[in-house]
DNA sequence: GCCCATAATGGACGATCGTCCATTAATTAT
DNA sequence: ATAATTAATGGACGATCGTCCATTATGGGC
C-alpha cells in the first residue's frame, strides 16, 4: 500500500498500433463512409469516425489535415469505387455500344453499386456538395465520366438511324438516361422496400426503346 | 463621471418585437430554409437561424420545441409550397390528362419551383431524410402525391391504347416520369449554368412520346 | 387602469465540436 | 547499438453547439 492517497501514476505501457500510414488512411475513409451511412453527414463528427476506426483522435489531422479534407478524400474514394465496379462491367461488354449501355444500366442498378449504404452516402454527399468544394469535385465526376460513356455509345447507335435522325436525339437520350438512373437511385432511397432492380431495368429499357426502336428490346434475362 | 470604474448597469429599455407568434414561426421557417440554401444543412445552426431571422435565441424552443422540430416544420413548409405552385398549374389544365401531365412537367421545371435555392434545399433534405424521421415524412410526401397525380393521368391516357396495351406500361411510365423529373433536378444542381428548362422539357416529352406515340407531341411553345 | 396570460428576450449551462501539439513508440538509417 | 525520423497517441484548448429558463414587455379582458 502507498502512504499517500495519490493514485500511482502507472505509465501504462502503451501498445501503439503497427506503423502503417496507408492502412490508417484507408480505415479512416471507410469509417467515415460508414458513419455517414449510419448517422447522416450532419451527425458525422471526428469523435464518431475515430471511435469506429479504432484509432486515436489525432489521426485525422495527421493524415488528412482536418475533417473537411477527410470528407473530400472519402467522397473521392467513394466515386473511385463506383467507377471501378462500373468499368469492370463495361470491359466485359465492349465494344458493342448497345451491350455497353445495357451493362452500364445493369451495373448502376446492381447490388454492388445500388444498396442502402451506397445510396445514403451518395445523397448525403449530393446534399453537401453545393457548399463544399472538396465534395463537389468528386460528386460531379461521376456525371462527367458516365455522361461521356453514355454519349459515345449512343452516338454510335444513332448513326444506324440515318441522317433522318434528329441530331439532338443523342443528346436528349444521354441526358434522359442519366436522369433516369439518378431518379432510380432516388426511388430506391425513398421507397426502399418496394423498389425492384429488374423493374427499374425494364422501365429504362422501355424508355430507351421508345427513342431507338431498333434497339433496347426486352432483356431476355428479365421477365 | 462616475466614481467607480464599474460601467453603469443601464437597464437598456428593451424593445420587444410586436407580439405575433404566427408571424414569428413563419420568419423562423423562412430563415431556416434560407440558411440551408446558403450554408448547407450541416452548418445550419440555431445561432445562424435566429440571427438571420432577427429574433432571439429562445424563439426556436418556444415555438417549435427544438431545432429538430423546426427542421421538420421547414421541410413541411417547403413541400407545401411545392404543391401549392404545382396545384395552381394543374387546376388550369384539368380535366384533360395529357394537358395535366404537360402542366406538371412544365411546373416542375419552371423557375418558381426549380431554382438554385429550392434545389439546394431539396437535396439537403433528401440527404438528411434517411436519418431524420421528421424530415423524411415531408420528403416522401412529394413522391406519393405526385405519383398519384401522374399515375391517374397516365392510366386514363393508357386506356386509349386499347387492351393490347401492356398493363404494366402505365406503372413503368409513372416511375419513369418521376425518375426523369428527379433526375432533371439533380442535373440542375450539378450543372447549373448549362441546364436548360426547355431542353429538359423537350427531352421528357420525347421519352413520354416513345411510350405513348399518340400523345406528347412536340410542345408548340418550345422550339 | 389594473391584471393576467403569454410572446419575446438573451444569457447560463453542460456537452460536444474540430484543431492542435507535447509525448511516446515503432521503424529506418547510420 | 545508437541516432534520427516519423507514425501514433490522447488530452488540452477555445469555440460553438442546442437546450432551457428567469426575466421583461406586450396586449386583451375586466
Amino acid at each position: 500500500m502507498h502512504a499517500t492517497g495519490e493514485p500511482v501514476q502507472r505509465p501504462e505501457p502503451k501498445r501503439l498500433a503497427k506503423r502503417n500510414p496507408e492502412n490508417s488512411r484507408r480505415i479512416l475513409i471507410t469509417a467515415t463512409l460508414d458513419t455517414i451511412a449510419e448517422s447522416g453527414i450532419t451527425d458525422t463528427s471526428v469523435s464518431k469516425i475515430v471511435e469506429r476506426a479504432g484509432l486515436s483522435r489525432g489521426m485525422i489531422h495527421l493524415h488528412f489535415g482536418g475533417k473537411q479534407q477527410l470528407l473530400a478524400a472519402a467522397a473521392r474514394a467513394f466515386a473511385d469505387a463506383y467507377y471501378k465496379e462500373l468499368d469492370r462491367h463495361i470491359a466485359l461488354a465492349e465494344p458493342d455500344p448497345e451491350t455497353v449501355l445495357r451493362a452500364v444500366i445493369r451495373a448502376d442498378l446492381g447490388k454492388a453499386l445500388l444498396n442502402e449504404r451506397a445510396v445514403r452516402i451518395w445523397h448525403a454527399f449530393r446534399g453537401a456538395a453545393p457548399t463544399s468544394e472538396g465534395i463537389a469535385r468528386f460528386s460531379s465526376t461521376r456525371d462527367r465520366r458516365l455522361r461521356n460513356i453514355i454519349e459515345r455509345s449512343l452516338r454510335e447507335i444513332g448513326t444506324g438511324y440515318g441522317p433522318a435522325c434528329d441530331p439532338q436525339l443523342v443528346q436528349a437520350a444521354t441526358l434522359g438516361l442519366l436522369a433516369l438512373l439518378e431518379g432510380m437511385w432516388v426511388d430506391y432511397l425513398s421507397n426502399g422496400r418496394a423498389f425492384s432492380r429488374d423493374a427499374a431495368n425494364v422501365i429504362i429499357l422501355r424508355f430507351m426503346k421508345g427513342l431507338f426502336p431498333n434497339h433496347f428490346g426486352p432483356d431476355p434475362q428479365l421477365s
